[in-house]
DNA sequence: AAAAAAC
């Protein structure tokens, strides 16, 4: 914290950061935050998961504050989801101060927007479609506009946002600071640097810092129709904290999502054609762990950050080799390690090393896990459910399980939870257990795997980031 | 070719 205190930030944000769990800056904060509370404009090649929302969040908050009343900061995001997020973690480091933030995208009822607006937040975090329709109703000016992020300005420009964005650009006072955030400068990107931007500050990222060190990343190949199996059976071997399913289409992850929750999994799925309030309500969920897959399109690919998130599953391959890192980059944040698995059918496998060599990163290959493989997972995960309950002490519900689990486990401390779960009154004190619990049990109808089968899918252990099942 | 984004 003394770091941060000596980027000169005043002491209502630093007793934020300190409650929002930050350390020690982050390089692109390092560099960034004094260059910005000097009023430079700067240029940021990072990605989301660097500390960039803080690293602009910041500067922003403390030049905003001295100014009270009208929007004077603008953040410009190419998805309605990260205009929420960014939002959010504005609110939070502004959380001491009469600073807000306000989320404006389409989708949302407009007159609710209006009417949030008239409580007049100081910075807007918007899409830029939404963000003209305002401008256009007089019910957004920016003429007191002091400050302009524009963040993921490649993917704004991919998804033609470039003549809003000059044309909100051209609203603002020229002597607003603004500040370029992109993953990727192509030519476009740069004329819009040289055009609105003045004598701006570089900060550039390394290209071997962008990929994620702390991602393990796989492929396995496989058919279409096992895909799904497969990803069912990994679920129950890997037993992810959070994870991220990626389809290539809002149809294909419809379909994925209703299949895993049929099947009984915790899975919502997210893409561009549900309702505003519906990808709201799930990505809620999905953040607050009620929903522990996400079924995703590339709406989720970029910048989405939520903590937990320990399996990105790419079920089909992405488009290009910057989709496959955005997507893998939702694991694997803020320090926390992360598993991408990539699902190939052969016809694929060529692409796949494209991407190796564009990400200049090694995919390594993973079997396919076998079916005992599965049931050991499945039994595994079974049995923790378990004990969870007898811990919390909410027995009812998995009583006929237990009982039949009471004939195949073979570890003493298991068979004498499940008996005491089973003997305790439901209403009686909950059982604490304390012992290692052994997590082999003895598969069905003694078929055990051979001994000399293969052994191979990892499964992520946060602990120590090693591998094994 | 698909996805995203204003009504």
């Amino acid at each position: 914290m003394q770091k941060f205190k000596a980027l000169g930030i005043s002491n209502e944000i630093i007793r934020a950061l300190n409650e929002m769990g930050f350390e020690e800056p982050t390089p692109i904060q390092l560099e960034g935050i004094p260059v910005l509370l000097e009023g430079k404009d700067l240029i940021g090649q990072a990605q989301t998961g660097t500390g960039k929302t803080a690293a602009f969040g910041i500067p922003l908050i403390e030049k905003v504050k001295k100014h009270p009343g009208m929007v004077q900061g603008i953040v410009l995001t190419p998805t309605r989801e990260l205009a929420i997020q960014v939002a959010e973690e504005l609110n939070r480091i502004g959380q001491f101060t009469e600073i807000h933030a306000l989320p404006i995208y389409g989708g949302q009822d407009i007159q609710r927007q209006i009417k949030a607006l008239k409580r007049h937040p100081q910075i807007i975090v918007a899409t830029p479609g939404r963000l003209m329709d305002h401008m256009r109703r007089g019910t957004i000016k920016l003429q007191d506009t002091q400050m302009v992020v524009l963040d993921e300005a490649d993917e704004m420009l991919n998804m033609g946002f470039i003549e809003d964005i000059e044309q909100i650009l051209s609203t603002t006072s020229d002597e607003r600071q603004t500040l370029l955030f992109s993953a990727t400068m192509p030519r476009p990107i740069q004329n819009l640097a040289q055009r609105f931007l003045h004598d701006p500050a570089l900060i550039k990222i390394k290209a071997k810092e962008i990929t994620i060190p702390l991602v393990e990343q796989h492929y396995m190949e496989i058919n279409d129709r096992q895909k799904f199996d497969v990803l069912c059976r990994l679920l129950d071997i890997q037993s992810p904290e959070l994870s991220i399913v990626f389809g290539r289409t809002k149809r294909r992850v419809d379909e994925v999502s209703e299949a895993l929750k049929k099947r009984g999994y915790s899975a919502e799925g997210i893409h561009g054609d549900l309702t505003q309030s519906k990808r709201d309500a799930v990505l809620r969920q999905f953040r607050e762990g009620i929903v522990d897959i996400l079924v995703a399109t590339d709406v989720a690919a970029r910048g989405l950050d939520v903590s937990g998130v320990t399996h990105v599953y790419n079920f089909d391959l992405p488009q290009d080799p910057e989709s496959y890192v955005h997507r893998i980059g939702r694991t694997g944040r803020a320090g926390q390690p992360g598993l991408a698995l990539t699902f190939v059918i052969s016809r694929e496998l060529e692409h796949l090393h494209s991407i190796e060599q564009t990400t200049k990163r090694k995919i390594l290959r993973m079997p396919v896990p076998t079916m005992a493989d599965a049931v050991e997972g499945q039994q595994r995960l079974t049995v923790e459910k378990l004990l969870n309950q007898v811990e919390e002490g909410n027995y009812d519900h998995y009583k006929g399980r237990a009982e039949e689990l009471l004939t195949e486990m073979d570890s003493v401390s298991l068979l004498a939870a499940a008996l005491k779960m089973l003997t305790k009154e439901s209403h009686s004190t909950p059982v604490k257990i304390t012992e290692e619990l052994p997590v082999r049990v003895r598969t069905y109808g003694g078929n055990r795997r051979p001994s000399n089968a293969k052994k191979v899918v990892p499964k992520i252990t946060p602990r120590n980031n090693s591998w094994k099942y």
